[in-house]
RNA sequence: GGGCCGUUAGCUCAGGGGUAGAGCACCUGACUUUUAAUCAGGGUGUCGAAGGUUCGAAUCCUUCACGGCCUACCA
């Protein structure tokens, strides 16, 4: 016996070998459509207001989505990329053998109809086709219509299917277009520059994070997948560029969850002349603006909550936070083991080989993140966990640095940064102890090249990272950054 | 990595020791303005995989695979 897959593919199989065998190919290069569905509808409109009947014929083309057949009349809707329309087949206007190919038709073909608009008695802007032509015959069932497709794995593992059946899930996806373009213009009316740097790099830094890592046969080099873009952006302030911005693909061999995906798009700007108070500037008005413009108003639903992002967001201080939370003060503890027994007292462990820029991001990321739902800056980071950026002239124990949360999410990560060749060059080499010392994989490593281009001079500079799919998640209100994905990482299944 | 839950027809889901079920989709027939079309008929299946317990396993046990959520690490 044949499973019921195959016995689905044999029945479409034979439908396809009908079309063949009456002359019809089922495949064709193309087909000349007039109008979108968007545009036809639009066109209606327009006539119908100005009183006139619609004369003119037109061509339209989509997948079939829905279908009613009547006997000598049919109706089926179809979809293209800008929306759904109905169409209206009948045998006396299409003709016995048009009419029979109609007849043929199931959900899933891809279709192209010739005909006027019409009203139907319900109202409903139709097409009545006068001529009908098989686009690209489908071989297998679509989900069905009236759930979609929710089986979570299937709609990352086929999202098309997904996005053939989901409108919502259409929906997110178009606005993270939509974000990311906002995004583009924002940037470039404040005067900044779009450049692309390496993914192939011979030592990965900027972050810390753990590398992919792969291998170049003609060089015969390891080479390491990039963790951030910072450092080549740098080199381009240093060049001259004095407004530069990426928006790339990162990688980070760590952990998968809701909230990480082992590649990820980030945008880095870098601003000469500036520091981190302008950055924090540009990112308000940026998010609240993209969200103005895409979403037409600055407040979003995430949850439960409601999340305000017209500027100014507050600013406080990372110590003062944690202190208000947890009443530990982290500037109190003088070395990283006394303040690891202050943690574990009041119930955050940390391991014991944790390397001192751990321990206040687990402070960070147990009790204050998950806290913060409306958008929110701390500032003035612990050195240890900031080896880019500059200290502040108040404390050289604290950096001036700035992370952005909302929706409980870290969303940005800026500072003003280190520009001093000989302290960036200390700050490498203690990173480079942790990881010799404590095996923290993390860690930064001493990059010469990068020491070279500091030495060479960089002027001041204010510069920022943006985690763009968790922006996507803040602004399309998805709890799992692999509903802004579209092909999120799944481990590898053994084939059907 | 650890914990909990899930995997049954193409899709959405019931069924929890005794012949494999429903709706949609699909197939056959009727119907020339339907729209979750309607009406009559048809079940198309390796119950995720492999072992085990049992007279008998989709159901109970073990292991494994994949996924989801929580947790740990990171952004």
């Amino acid at each position: 016996m044949p499973s019921r897959l195959e016995s689905i593919t044999q029945q479409r199989l034979e439908k396809l070998q009908r079309l063949r065998d009456s002359g019809i190919d089922p495949y064709p290069h193309r087909y000349r459509r007039t109008h979108t569905v968007q545009q036809a509808v639009a066109l209606f409109e327009r006539t119908e207001r100005a009183g006139r009947l619609p004369q003119r014929r037109l061509a339209l083309a989509g997948r079939i989505a829905a279908s009613r057949d009547m006997g000598k009349a049919c109706f089926v809707d179809i979809r293209d990329g800008t929306g759904k329309i109905q169409v209206y087949f009948r045998l006396d206007v299409l003709g016995a053998q048009s009419y029979s190919l109609a007849k043929e038709l199931d959900l899933g073909d891809i279709i192209g109809v010739k005909g006027h608009l019409f009203r139907t008695r319900s109202g409903e802007l139709t097409l009545e086709a006068q001529e009908l032509h098989m686009l690209a015959k489908s071989l297998q069932p679509l989900p069905e219509k009236w759930h979609g497709l929710v089986d979570v794995e299937k709609r990352y593992r086929q999202r098309y299917l997904d996005l053939i059946s989901n409108p919502q899930s259409r929906e997110v996806f178009h606005k993270r277009s939509q974000i990311i373009a906002a995004m583009r213009r924002f940037l470039h009316d404040q005067g900044f520059i779009e450049v692309e740097t390496p993914v192939l790099q011979p030592a990965a830094g900027g972050a810390a994070a753990q590398p992919f890592i792969t291998h170049h046969h003609a060089l015969d080099q390891d080479l390491y997948l990039r963790i951030a873009t910072e450092l080549h952006l740098k080199r381009l302030i240093i060049g001259g560029f004095d407004k530069v911005y990426e928006i790339g693909r990162i990688f980070r061999n760590e952990g998968i969850s809701t909230k990480h995906n082992p590649e990820f798009t980030t945008l880095e700007s870098y601003q000469a002349y500036a520091d981190y108070h302008d950055v924090m500037r540009m990112v308000e008005t940026m998010v609240s603006a993209i969200a103005q413009e895409v979403l037409g108003t600055t407040q979003v639903s995430f949850g439960e909550v409601t999340i305000e992002l017209a500027p100014p967001w507050p600013r406080k201080s990372l110590r003062e936070e944690i202190e208000e939370r947890c009443g530990l003060d982290f500037l109190a503890y003088e070395d990283p083991a006394s303040l690891r027994r202050a943690m574990l007292e009041i119930g955050v462990e940390v391991e014991e080989t944790a390397s001192p820029s751990h321990l206040v991001d687990k402070l960070i990321s147990s009790l204050v993140e998950p806290n913060l739902m409306q958008p929110t800056f701390l500032l003035d980071y612990p050195v240890e966990m900031s080896p880019l950026a500059k200290r502040t002239p108040y404390n050289p124990r604290l950096v001036e640095r700035f992370e952005a949360f909302a929706a409980g999410m870290e969303i940005a990560n800026a500072f003003t940064e280190l520009n001093d060749p000989l302290e960036q060059r200390e700050r490498f080499q203690m990173q480079e102890r942790w990881r010799t010392q404590l095996g923290d994989q993390e860690a930064e490593r001493v990059d010469e090249d990068f020491l070279l281009a500091l030495e060479y001079g960089m002027p001041p500079t204010g510069g920022l990272g943006v985690g763009i799919d968790r922006l996507v998640m803040l602004l399309t209100g998805q709890q799992s950054i692999r509903e802004v994905i579209l092909f999120p990482q799944l481990k590898s299944k053994p084939p059907f």
